[in-house]
DNA sequence: CTACCGTACTGAAACGAGCAAGTTACACGT
DNA sequence: ACGTGTAACTTGCTCGTTTCAGTACGGTAG
């Protein structure tokens, strides 16, 4: 019926339709500089290529040069949300124009060691979102595959204060700039996003010392109403008038917790939250928010991965414009 | 200083450490059926493979096998939320149990034709939830590359209503049951999402039809309290007293577009969502939602994934069990 | 003593692309 | 007529792994 062994069809194939040698196919196709090919011949090669729909095998060019055009990007165990979905399709396209191709591989702690991850693919980079052990980020320079740490999490030392260190400075910059003088921080259920819970809380106690103001009352605020009620309680008891929360989901949770206290939002509580999600653009009252423009956050992180796969020290990241307050009902 | 040529180590070095020939290295190593290796033997290669810290290049395997060990999931560019972000998690971690490696790639309509992705990758797999066209899948299946479509979206031979047919018709169902004739559809006002949309609504047509109700209101509902609120005026004026909102996102938009009206639900307008999103659970009304449980269907995908990568014709995939009603306050 | 059979390995040929070095063929200057 | 330069290619080795086809050796049956 159908061919027995549906064989790729290689470069070689390519040349023997178009009469010319392998290495020609080769030169044509990567235009290789300092080749001189004749415009026919170019043409001709280009034609049976394209006839053939010939796609060149990724793992020949890899194990021929040592390094693929991958952008392995590791995916933390947090969970992904919708603004990691824009990262990754922002990233995506912007490298694919660079010639790199983006693939993310989601993080499992269980899964096998990332070692034999990019020792196998021989990523022509690494993006990683998490720290990495020392030894592990040296062991991956040795090999030659150019790491970039995006410094979203723990301040990294180009940003000494970290971009999450600044959501949360912004957030108090908010709330202080309302007359709030007591302010609480509803610190997120959940241990896997400590890593972005800290900075972000960091920020905010660093704009309240710097202010004058005493330092937040933390709370643990779990994604239920009640317990919700309970921390909101809490600082109503204790005149906090506002509280930043580590991000949308938690606010909606404090939003929550005011009801069965009878109390609303901005008046007696007021609420800011991070990530601009859906949700908070329909909660009531409508969410106050600090939003972070992904695409410039993927602009930025590309030009970083470049920066490193061509050897060159990536510029420090400046994401202040890409960060900003949404101001809405709720503070 | 350091090493100028830091290479890779091979196959080749731990061979000459363990005193044998490459091959029997890679006997060893891949513990390959038919081949008899002497205890001695293989406890030195394992020692040598450990001390020199020897990661097998994916790229040379695949050049010579044909096939590399990673499932290709193309994610379609609809709005990655955290439901996909599970279950990606999941299918990672499965996977890997398998000896499979999980990639993802955010799809992007301008980037490079899935083709090329996937004729350079060669990979076991590809999973993909957005439908293919039936040449591109031919060739794929030609070209050896078991191709796995993920039947969430439209419904597929197998399971001919498909699983977001289901949802839908839980939603109507559920409503039904509380008495409800007259339904309305909240549909979402993305056309990224029509793949889940359709067959949701369909679903919700199909219960009204088999009910004896009249079909379904369809209205569609931008993610803001103002266009929302207008669609709440339309439905209660024409009597529809509850609404099957394509996802907890839109439900939220109607819950939303209540408050303006004066309107309450469950009392004035039932609504249930689907997703379960953190947010449902937390607004007011409490949100009832249809959730799909992401760890069955990732192992359910997962059958189906290894099914195809050994040639046999995976299994009908039966998700009844992990698409339920959640009932909460607002339906 | 020869024939044959497992056991425990080794040698070498692929796989597909890239690239350094070599080989033509032709034009030009003397 | 003869060297020289260059455009336009080709030859052939290489990357690291898998795997087919041996091979050497000790044992056992005839």
């Amino acid at each position: 019926m159908t061919d027995p062994t549906p064989r790729r069809v290689t470069s070689a194939d390519v040349a023997r339709i178009a009469g010319v040698s392998r290495a020609t196919v080769s030169y044509v196709l990567n235009n290789t500089p300092h080749q001189t090919i004749s415009a026919g011949t170019r043409a001709r090669v280009l034609d049976a290529a394209a006839g053939l729909g010939y796609a060149p095998s990724a793992a020949a060019r890899t194990l021929r040069t040592g390094r693929s055009d991958v952008v392995l990007c590791l995916l933390p165990d947090w969970p992904i949300g919708q603004e990691v979905g824009a990262l990754l399709g922002n990233l995506s396209a912007e490298l694919d124009r660079a010639g790199l191709t983006l693939l993310a591989h989601p993080g499992t702690r269980a899964g096998r060691p990332v070692t034999q991850l990019w020792r196998g693919i021989t990523p022509a980079a690494v993006l990683a979102f998490s720290g990495f052990s020392g030894t592990e980020a040296r062991a991956m320079r040795a090999a030659g595959v150019a790491l970039v740490e995006a410094p979203l999490g723990r301040p990294g030392p180009e940003t000494p204060e970290g971009a999450q260190h600044r959501v949360g400075a912004l957030q108090a910059d908010h709330l202080a700039a309302s007359g709030h003088t007591r302010i609480g921080y509803a610190y997120p259920d959940d241990d896997r996003v400590r890593v972005f819970a800290e900075p972000r809380l960091d920020g905010v106690r660093a704009r309240c010392a710097a202010l004058h103001l005493p330092p937040p009352l933390v709370r643990t605020v779990p994604l239920e109403p009640d317990p919700a009620a309970e921390a909101v309680r809490t600082w109503h008891g204790s005149g906090v008038t506002a509280v930043c929360a580590y991000n949308d989901e938690v606010a909606l949770a404090v939003l929550a917790g005011l009801r069965p206290a009878g109390l609303t939002a901005p008046a007696d509580l007021a609420v800011i939250g991070v990530d601009d999600l859906p949700a908070g653009r329909l909660a009531d009252p409508a969410l106050t928010t600090v939003t972070t423009d992904q695409a410039t956050v993927a602009a930025h992180l590309v030009t970083a991965v470049l920066a490193a796969v061509h050897g060159e020290t990536s510029p420090a990241l400046d994401l202040t414009s890409a960060i900003r307050v949404l101001a809405r009902a709720s503070a």
